[in-house]
DNA sequence: ACTTCATTCAATAAATTTATTGAATGAAGT
DNA sequence: ACTTCATTCAATAAATTTATTGAATGAAGT
């Protein structure tokens, strides 16, 4: 085999796994499995697309190496293939974070509009709860809190917010995280806390960063 | 702006970079120019694609801010922008090795069938560097030698080798390295040597991966 | 001011990828 | 053995990306 002919299939090799990230809705699935192994079904629901779709990116995923499956039940359950992907996919992100301007346009946009919304680092938080000056609040569905979430938060999906708001003190300050720091969750929901005379903050982060350092989780 | 939408436009953005890392000529570019700095025309020739293509592959790179450029003189230089960068082509790198059993594969094939190569790691280099023990020669062409190369190396492009074996000496291992755990320079040159009789291996990594890690580079 | 030459742009055909649909498969429960 | 239902496969049109070519641009040197 001649020497350019052997490159050539090598780094067509290497861009399996490139190819695979290179869709935005399977970029939304890593964001979404990232929080812990769920179904078919669940991640066609909340990326917005048929059951057939997903599939088929999660086959693409899944060849590529970046994603695993494991059978429990009637279910398979997608998972991110170790810590290396979610450091890839991560850093990843960072760099688009940091180099493409339009990305932290269109965060500040959807961001600001809604009302000046603060964050809040993961230092600052880890300070306040030690001074137990917080109350921590998972806005994700119940299933992703189930599968792990940051230590001595406390579950309030999104969707029950509304329902809810006489669980919340008004003493202290709510702090609310989600997937990550792209997830709009947390934003739409200190949105609606302050509407109610709640003082509220985003975690600048979520859940897969917090455990991915080492940070205490249940 | 509705959040799906919102979040639509976001990972599509986000899919700028990862879209660029998409296409292997691509990643055999940031494969080269991991070496350092370079002209359009030094990666087009060594890429084996016409200027044009090459020029706008690295347009590709630079919109996704992966690569920068830096005018010298006649000629803009391009390079990685950044550690970050590099890292994660490495990372990615790494998931494509450890979980496609293809590059395994192929890598063993053209190894293998070019007669028994054995390679030799960072450590073991180490080692035998502290006791004199090794002649470490760099097989890439000389102006990516001068970019940077191991300290100590001497350079010794694969394309000069036939006629300069006079150069090595026959009564210590000489080690040969690239641009990388992929570059076939290394291979080429130790299969040449070892036809020559002289006891010759390959390290099993490259210049930008011994950098990367601040051992010593001159 | 003009020339040279490196680099980029623009247009296009061919190749690849995506979303969508409906049919096929195959595991779990009865 | 049969039924149910989650998941995957297959086909296809539309959209996107790639390689290729020749023209345009624009910086450096004279």
């Amino acid at each position: 085999m001649k020497t350019r002919e052997f490159k050539k299939k090598l780094y067509k090799q290497l861009a399996v796994v490139t190819k695979a990230l290179s869709n935005p809705t399977r970029l939304e699935i890593l964001d979404l499995i990232a929080q812990g192994p769920v179904p078919v079904e669940y991640i066609a629901e909340h990326i917005d697309q048929p059951v057939a779709n997903a599939s088929q990116h999660l086959q693409v995923l899944k060849k590529s190496g970046l994603v695993e499956t494991e059978r429990k039940g009637k279910y398979n359950y997608y998972q991110l293939a170790g810590k290396q992907v979610y450091d890839v996919w991560n850093s990843l992100r960072a760099i688009g974070f940091s180099r493409n301007s339009e990305i932290e346009d269109l965060l500040n946009d959807y961001r600001s509009k809604k009302s000046g919304l603060k964050t809040i680092s993961r230092d600052e938080l880890l300070r306040k709860m030690e001074e137990d000056d917080v109350y921590l609040i998972d806005v994700r569905p119940s299933e992703e809190f189930e599968l792990g979430h940051i230590k001595n938060a406390v579950s309030l999906p999104k969707v029950e917010l509304g329902e809810r708001l006489d669980e919340l003190p008004k003493d202290k300050e709510v702090v609310a995280y989600c997937r990550g720091p792209l997830c709009l969750m947390a934003d739409e929901a200190v949105r609606f806390l302050k509407e109610n005379g709640f003082n509220a903050v985003r975690l600048d982060e979520g859940f897969p960063e917090w455990k991915a350092i080492d940070l205490p989780v249940d």
